[in-house]
RNA sequence: CGGGGUGUAGCGUAGCCCGGUAUCGCGCCUGCUUUGGGAGCAGGAGGUCGUAGGUUCGAAUCCUGCCACCCCGACCA
């Protein structure tokens, strides 16, 4: 029997909520706003870790590790950021517990235990590492210093939602220390790119590549880039951000070299990073009423082999011809899974892959063996072809190649219809309320009137693109005169 | 922290108003039949009804306290 679907266009919060436990992703844990990723769901996870960490290595950076405690002198240093995060930091007080002499068997906080100086579960690690970057930096041959970190951060969020916004999530926090201005923000620029290639690339979501306004700017930068995707509900997702920090970190945590001219001055500083958060923008991006749909070159297995029998004889052969056909794609670098699992029926399989997102499927049944033949469907398109056998690894590799593209040009041609050009407060309400997207609009540039506007509508500036055709106009709210269009849109 | 709601088997639920020892579906186990789109039939295992107290011959049900979770706000650089 089907199992009972909500389908996107009736709830698609709980269409997402479903996707992501039944394909086997992740799931809310017994600890308040955490989550357990589950190994189909890690999987995934790793595949995005490689892309990224290879682009990284090819841009020079190397990979270290900090510690998760922050002391909290050191977190307060930089005074913006530190504001920022404060509302949202999980603290250490007590090292120690002892039993319970009230309540036999049950533990306690040792009172006597506390720490002289709280610590801070790091929501990011800027003041760890910029502290840490004083002793490394003493002269301009020391710089630039390129690191990244994969970890995990905490930021006590109220409201939770799997993926996009946990207490815990993963992430890469990229760090680094330069001679000049010009060559940090060449870093935050070449990182950007970094992050957009890889969205439209291996992830096959399209992004627009911005700056946010000072509202929306991360706590102690000087600019904050990002790139910001668009989900099939009309709502945006901002899927990294690489910043511009200035020398306000050098400043704070007093970081300064000798240049060539003798001059003893601070360093400049960026930082950047992508999360689990991008795990969403994945399944949101392709995903349709029956599951998960993947990309081909992050899928933890691209193909998937059913086999099909009745009798013992047909199990036989079907099995060897099964081995055979997996033995050849992996030859050919092809991730492929043989489920010959006896303890599931073929219907059964064929449901579960399309949850998990698989992006081939072959059939293998004796009707297959007779003629040679084998039955290829593709996920994204949901269409069955008859493919002679002798032809069908060559046939699977270029599939996995369209499939990997239409995925991207389907999305590209939703988010771009999903741009809208709007000139008054009107249009501007109306575009919001009919399904949303990314309203292209005038605004004055004023901090005042974008709360304003976020206030009355929900939507806030996601950025300013970068590639921006310099227009006048008059803000669609104030009436002001505006030098550019800028993106606003209702937000994860 | 304000406003509303819910706690019953691994999951989803009925029962509560009107008190009599817990219903159904999914999942799980066993057997037979099945296997080209989430199998059918038969049998079975599994529950301190969130928690502490009160009323009562008797409480999932009524009353009180506490706890937890969810939704709407606030919050989400």
């Amino acid at each position: 029997m089907a199992k009972e679907k909500i389908s996107r266009a009736q709830d698609y919060s709980a269409w997402y909520n479903n996707l992501v436990k039944d394909a086997d992703l992740a799931e809310h844990s017994a600890v308040k706003g955490c989550m357990i990723i589950k190994p189909y769901g890690y999987a995934i996870w790793e595949k995005m870790q490689a892309e990224l960490d290879w682009r990284f290595k090819k841009t020079g950076h190397q990979n270290a590790y900090f510690p998760l405690f922050v002391p909290k002198s050191l977190f307060e240093a930089e005074e913006k950021n530190a504001e920022g995060f404060a509302k949202e930091c999980a603290v250490v007080t007590h090292y120690r517990l002892k039993t319970n002499p009230d309540q036999p068997g049950k533990l306690m906080v040792d009172p006597d235990a506390k720490l002289e100086e709280e610590l801070i579960v790091r929501p990011t690690s800027e003041a760890i590492i910029w502290s840490t970057y004083k002793n490394w930096i003493q002269s301009y041959r020391d710089l630039p210093i390129l690191i990244n970190q994969w970890a995990n951060v905490v930021r006590w969020e109220m409201r939770t939602r799997l993926f996009l916004r946990t207490a815990e999530f993963l992430w890469q926090e990229g760090h680094t220390a330069h001679a000049t201005k010009e060559e940090a923000i060449a870093e935050t620029k070449q990182m950007l790119d970094v992050y957009s290639d890889f969205a439209e690339n291996i992830m096959a979501v399209p992004v627009i590549k911005g700056v946010k306004t000072a509202n929306e700017r991360f706590a102690g930068a000087e600019d904050t880039y990002c790139i910001e995707g668009l989900m099939q509900d009309g709502k945006a997702l901002q899927m990294g951000t690489s910043h511009f920090l200035g020398q306000n970190f050098a400043k704070a945590f007093d970081v300064k070299f000798l240049n060539k001219e003798n001059k003893l001055i601070h360093v400049w500083a960026t930082s950047w990073g992508v999360s689990t958060r991008l795990m969403g923008a994945l399944i949101m991006m392709h995903s349709d009423d029956e599951g998960l749909v993947l990309p081909p070159k992050l899928a933890p297995f691209q193909v998937v082999i059913i086999p099909i029998y009745k009798s013992d004889e047909e199990k036989e052969l079907v099995i060897a011809k099964g081995n055979e056909i997996l033995e050849a794609l992996t030859q050919a670098n092809i991730s492929a899974k043989f489920d010959s699992r006896d303890t599931h029926k073929p219907g059964y399989k064929f449901a579960e892959y399309e949850l998990k997102g698989v992006p081939i499927r072959i059939a293998l049944g004796p009707r297959d063996l007779a003629n040679n033949q084998i039955e290829v469907t593709r996920r994204d398109e949901k269409t069955k072809e008859i493919v002679d056998a002798d032809m069908a690894i060559a046939y699977i590799y270029q599939m996995l190649e369209k499939i990997q593209e239409n995925l991207y040009q389907r999305a590209l041609k939703f988010r771009n219809e999903k741009i809208i050009e709007v000139n008054s407060w009107e249009e501007f309400n109306q575009a919001l309320d009919n399904g949303g997207g990314f309203i292209s609009a005038h605004w004055d540039g004023s901090p005042e009137t974008e709360t304003k506007i976020k206030e009355l509508s929900k939507a806030t500036i996601r950025c300013i693109p970068l590639e921006n055709n310099s227009q006048k106009g008059t803000c669609v709210f104030s009436g002001n005169p505006s030098i550019e269009r800028v993106l606003f849109a209702r937000a994860y």
